[in-house]
DNA sequence: TCCATAATTCAACGATTATCGAAATATCGA
DNA sequence: TCGATATTTCGATAATCGTTGAATTATGGA
């Protein structure tokens, strides 16, 4: 994954609205779940939502496909993957030890920062 | 880590300047390096540079101190890690097998998708 | 064919963002 | 104290963003 690819990743996720949705569609799995059932989620007017679905796609985070009125809206599990790789390997400089070993523990997290 | 807090910190890294200038502290290490050749080395005008500053800051991504004239930059290596920890864990919702195995395919992930 | 449903497109808007020049602040050394 | 260096603050500007109402397209069923 590129730097341009990153940014674009990280741009489409900077934003509650489109956190949620897209933590939406990981939990609904590969097979994803109609627009109309984000919206009413989320509570957010159709336009509005097609609108950070726009977002997610051309970040390559989500894909769409129809099926009868409605669009089924799904994870790219693999971009996901690609921008936590990317991260990790630029988070680390080369030692990733800095940053994984400290993900075993996240249930005390918050007493050890 | 909330969801809000990942949004600041998905938000402050999703930009070309700011994820390359917190590449660079990231390589500097957690002593860090000073504004003025983070400036240099992005080739950024310093105002420019402590916006982005000020943003990475905000969303807990790094540290400033002063140091005579300088003021040295670090990377928060437990933020990344928190980022990371939340992501993983709401990318994959309750089944992290979904997108860990994968991480270690790096060299061939283009092959794949 | 006509209607209802599901979603998108379009145009407009206020808000936020990234950038820059100019001025201000802080520190150090002479 | 004065000048040079390192960085921040301030004000302005163009561009992008998130949201909305209204109109449009696509599909399925009566």
């Amino acid at each position: 994954m590129e730097i341009s690819d990153a940014v674009a990743a990280l741009a489409a996720l900077a934003q509650d609205s489109r956190l949620e949705a897209y933590r939406l569609l990981v939990k609904a799995g590969p097979d994803g779940m109609p627009a109309g059932e984000v919206a009413s989620a989320l509570k957010l007017p159709p336009n509005t939502l097609t609108f950070h679905f726009d977002r997610l796609r051309n970040a390559g985070l989500i894909t769409v496909r129809r099926e009868g009125r409605s669009m089924i809206y799904a994870a790219r599990f693999d971009t996901m993957n690609a921008l936590l790789g990317y991260l990790t390997e630029n988070c680390c400089g080369g030692a990733p030890e800095k940053c994984f070993p400290a993900r075993k523990k996240s249930a005390r997290e918050k007493a050890d920062v």
